[in-house]
DNA sequence: ACACCGCAAAAGTCAGACTTTTTATGGTCC
DNA sequence: GGACCATAAAAAGTCTGACTTTTGCGGTGT
C-alpha cells in the first residue's frame, strides 16, 4: 500500500510494531532482543533501538534476565499517532473507529466554541471556503474531492481553537475521515443535512457565536456516532 | 525531586527531553548525536537508542548529513505522558497546564454520561466511596487525603466510560489535580460547592442519568477552568 | 548563471566483547 | 519437608571500533 523505503529501523519498527497491536504476540508475550533480531535479518543494535521506541510506547517493557514483555492493551499510550495508524490497518480497527469518533464527539464540540472566540480573520475565511468545497462536491460521485474539504474543515476548526492539544488531534480525525471514505461503505454522496451543518458552523464560528457553533458541532459528530452505529454492531 | 536511579538510557532521555521541552535547544536547534554522546558521557548505543526515542515523541528528527534537528513545538506529541510530564515540570507549565484543564472541560462530561451507562455495581459503589471521601477530607485542611479521593473519582470516572481513550487520560487528570494541591495557590479547603457536585454525580451515574451526570461535570470543569482564570493571567 | 562532480560530515548499520541485574537452581541445614 | 543462602546462567545493558550510505556544500567548468 504505502511505500516504506526508508531505514532499517522504520521498517523493522512498523513490523514489530503492526504485529503486536495486530495481536500476534499477545500480551504476557516475552521475546528476545537478539531472537528478534535474527529472525527479522538485522542487527541488535537496531533491533535494540526498536525496542527502546516501542517500551516509550508502552506497547512492551524490557527487563532484564527476562526480555521484552508485551504489555496489556489498556496501558499503551494510544494517542500516539503512529499506533493509531497500526492499529487502524489492524484487526482491532472497528473498535479504535469507535474511540476515536467518542473522542471527536467530546472535542470538537468545545474545540469549535473556542474557534468562535478564537478565530483569526484567516482562519475564518479558510474554513468557509471549506464549507463551500464541501457543498459544491457534495454530490455526484466526487468523494475524493469532498473529503479534501471535510478533512480541512475539520483540521481549522481544531486549530482554530488555539489549544494544541486539540489541534494535534487533526491528525487523527483526518485519519478517522478518510477511512470512512475509503474502507468503510460510502457509496452515495454525503448526508446533505451534514454538509450544511458544516456551513452552519462556519457561520456561527465567523460570527464568533460560541454556543451556536458547540451545539452545531455537536449535532455533526452526533450523526458521525449514529452512522458508526448503523455500520458496526 | 524524584528518583530516577534507573539505567543510564533512562536518565539521559529524562535529561534531553526535560532540556528540549524546557526551551534550551529550541525548535530548529541541530543536535549531533556524537557531540551529545561525549558531552553526557554515555556511549553512542545510549545515545542513539535516547535519540530514537526523541524522534518517535516527534521532538525532534534526525537526518543525515546535517544532525538532530529540534522540531517546532506544534509537531510535539503533545499527549505522549512522558512530554507532558516534562512540560509541566518545565517553563511552560501554566500552558500546559490549561491545555489540560480545557482537554479536560471537553473529555469529562462526555466520559461521565457514558459512565451513567456503562459502569458496573463496582464501579459505582467505588465512585460513591470516593465522593464521599471527599466529603469525609474536604475540612480541615486535609488536602493530601481529598487529593487522593478526587484523583480516584475522576479516574473512575472515565475508567467507567468504556472508551479507551478517555481512560488513559486518567494519569493526565492526576498529574493535573496533584499538581493543584502542591503547586498551585491550594492553601484553604476545596470549595464546598465542587464536593457536593461530585457527590451528585455520583449518584447520576448510580441511577443511569446519563444527561445529568453530564450536566453535572462540566460545572465541575467549568469551575476547573474559572479557577485557571483566577491563578493565571 | 547553471549544471555537474566529488568531498566530507553525519547518521545508519554491523559485530564483538564485556558488565550488570535478576531469576532460577540446587544444595545445605534445621 | 521446608526455609534459606550461595551460585550459575540468562538476558538486557553498555561500550568500542569499524564500515556504509546518504546528502549538503563548495568548487569547477561551461
Amino acid at each position: 500500500m504505502t511505500v516504506q523505503a526508508r531505514g532499517l529501523h522504520a521498517q523493522v519498527l512498523h513490523r514489530l510494531g503492526h504485529a503486536i497491536t495486530a495481536g500476534d504476540h499477545p500480551p504476557g508475550s516475552v521475546l528476545r532482543t537478539d531472537e528478534l533480531a535474527q529472525d527479522l535479518g538485522v542487527s541488535r543494535s537496531v533491533m535494540r533501538e526498536v525496542v527502546r521506541v516501542l517500551e516509550s510506547m508502552q506497547l512492551v517493557a524490557s527487563r532484564r534476565r527476562v526480555g521484552v514483555t508485551v504489555r496489556p492493551v489498556e496501558e499503551w499510550n494510544v494517542y500516539d499517532p503512529q499506533v493509531i495508524r497500526w492499529r487502524l490497518a489492524g484487526a482491532d480497527r472497528p473498535r479504535q473507529l469507535r474511540s476515536l469518533t467518542v473522542l471527536r464527539s467530546a472535542v470538537e464540540p468545545v474545540a469549535a466554541g473556542l474557534a468562535a472566540r478564537h478565530a483569526s480573520a484567516e482562519q475564518c475565511a479558510e474554513l468557509t471556503r471549506c464549507a463551500l468545497g464541501m457543498v459544491a462536491t457534495s454530490r455526484g460521485g466526487r468523494l475524493d474531492e469532498y473529503l479534501v474539504h471535510d478533512v480541512g474543515f475539520h483540521r481549522i476548526v481544531l486549530g482554530a481553537s488555539g489549544n494544541e492539544m486539540f489541534a494535534r488531534l487533526g491528525d487523527v480525525v483526518a485519519e478517522v475521515l478518510s477511512g470512512r471514505t475509503r474502507h468503510e461503505v460510502m457509496f452515495e454522496d454525503p448526508d446533505p443535512a451534514a454538509v450544511t451543518l458544516h456551513v452552519r458552523v462556519a457561520e456561527a464560528v465567523r460570527e464568533g457565536d460560541a454556543g451556536e457553533a458547540e451545539r452545531l458541532t455537536r449535532e455533526i459528530t452526533v450523526g458521525a456516532l449514529r452512522e458508526l452505529d448503523v455500520l458496526a454492531p
